[in-house]
RNA sequence: GUGAUUGUAGCUCAGCUGGUUAGAGCGCCUGACUGUGACUCAGGAGGUCGCCGGUUCGAACCCGGUCAGUCACCCCA
């Protein structure tokens, strides 16, 4: 087993029928933004190092940690992204369309991030996301909060609870990491050996700690409302306000403060409990300043990322197996001259019907290719054998009604009609 | 990156304080049965017990290492 080659740590082969269920929830999430207005944004799996050393921010674990960083031949430092943000930021820029005023894209597809795997965490993993730029008003807040919640919620998730929390802006964010900083660092011998190292790396992570000896200083420490600016207050206000009216519900949880440096005002996550530790389905905010430090210019952005590995986990914990309907044809020849029949009224079936047909080309008994019906789920079985053969029927039988009709042998039309299906 | 835990057939798992030929259920193949499939019965295929090394007369079992999964931390989707 050893001298076989296996799918590298972290990475995950997804094979039929889970590759179904996949395909499904990603036509799903197409026609999800479709109906919010928003088009689609493919951007390389590669870019250059430097794009997410700007855009997610240096001090942060995933650049300092987690990249899939190497030298190409031409001695580019590149790096598979390990999120979406600052690769459809640069798109945009790349192609001016900053200067077409607002915008709105999605995007889905894998991710790489070189961590430890457990359940839920993989180091390729697949995202779908958006991002409205140009508008600095809540609505979009709104707008972005509420396509996430619309897939969560259309997809019957009872679990799922929308957490938000506002981290200001350029105005007040500074003030708050200095009003934090003069509560922990009096108290800095007696903080965890994590939070010592978060104190001066990003402090508002300290009010996230799970640390028992944390637990004191963060229950007395400052509160972002205290330090909020009006502007900040209004926002987050407004975005409330918005969600109360369109019923969405959340709970205001001021540890929501997200790892990458480019968020600012309003952070959201979708959790759910069903995920363990790494409860986080969707997370997401505004980062109003991220477009400028790539050397744009000044933009107004929110945008999210879900992680749909989590999402279909959720999936599976709430509704196990949910049991196919039968569908499709298993079209099965008895002896060599029903196949020769046979084949070729397979291939106009499959260019006339919508669902699939099935047909196995070895000999086998009837029972053997009913049995292969069974499996393959379908709805119905063409029988050719001897006695149709003589009688230039065809025998077409409702696996699910245990009912047998004959029709002519040789049109396909006639078959599509039996099985209920207009030909187009 | 830190700590813990698990690894036996395609899947789910038994396998006693180390004992010689490693089992079950499901699935798969064949037959009972060239003509009616979710049933039944009979037979069969499929394993270097994750891998490497050590201890021992003897290792699936004990020890070390390694790889992989899982859990928590860290972090995040």
């Amino acid at each position: 087993m050893s001298s076989h080659i296996t799918a590298p740590r972290g990475t995950q082969d997804i094979l039929p029928p889970t590759s179904a269920r996949w395909l499904a929830l990603e036509r799903r999430i197409h026609d999800l933004a479709r109906r919010f207005g928003y088009g689609e944004m493919r951007t390389p799996i590669f870019e250059s190092t430097e794009l997410f050393v700007r855009g997610v921010g240096e001090t942060t674990d995933i650049v300092e940690k987690e990249m899939y960083t190497f030298f190409d031949k031409g001695e580019r430092s590149i790096t598979l992204r390990p999120e979406f943000t600052a690769p459809v930021m640069r798109a945009a820029l790349e192609h001016k369309l900053f200067g077409q005023g607002p915008q709105r894209w999605y995007y889905v597809g894998p991710i790489f991030r070189y961590e430890r795997p457990q359940k839920g965490r993989y180091r390729q993993a697949h995202q779908f996301g958006v991002e409205c730029t140009g508008y600095a008003g809540p609505e979009a807040d709104f707008e972005v909060i509420a396509l996430a919640w619309e897939l969560v919620r259309s997809h019957g998730i009872e679990d799922a609870v929308l957490n938000v929390n506002t981290i200001g802006d350029d105005v007040c964010r500074p003030r708050y990491r200095e009003a934090l900083l003069a509560h922990f660092r009096p108290h800095a011998d007696e903080l965890s050996a994590d939070s010592q190292r978060r104190l001066e790396k990003n402090p508002l992570r300290i009010l996230d700690s799970k640390d028992e000896r944390d637990h004191a200083f963060v229950t007395t420490a400052p509160t972002f409302e205290s330090v909020l600016c009006d502007a900040c207050r209004e926002h987050f206000a407004a975005l409330r306000a918005y969600l109360d009216a369109a019923g969405i519900p959340y709970v205001v949880n001021p540890k929501i403060v997200r790892g990458l440096d480019y968020y600012t005002r309003t952070v959201f996550e979708i959790i759910s409990c069903v995920l363990g530790a790494q409860s986080t389905v969707c997370g997401g905010g505004r980062y109003d300043g991220l477009v400028a430090s790539l050397g744009g210019p000044p933009t107004p952005a929110v945008g999210f990322a879900l992680g749909l590995e989590r999402f279909l986990m959720m999936l599976d914990a709430l509704h196990g197996e949910v049991e196919q309907p039968r569908a499709g044809v298993q079209a099965i020849g008895l002896g060599t001259q029903a196949r020769a029949l046979l084949v070729p009224l397979v291939t106009e079936l499959r260019r006339m019907l919508a669902q699939p047909v099935f047909m196995d080309y070895d000999d086998r008994k009837l029972l053997a290719h009913l049995k292969m019906a069974d499996r393959n789920n379908a709805r119905y079985a063409l029988i050719l054998g001897s006695d149709e053969l003589a009688a230039g029927e065809l025998v077409v039988r409702d696996l699910e009604a245990r009912t047998d009709r004959r029709i002519p042998l040789g049109r396909a039309g006639d078959v599509a009609a039996a099985l209920g299906e207009e030909q187009s």
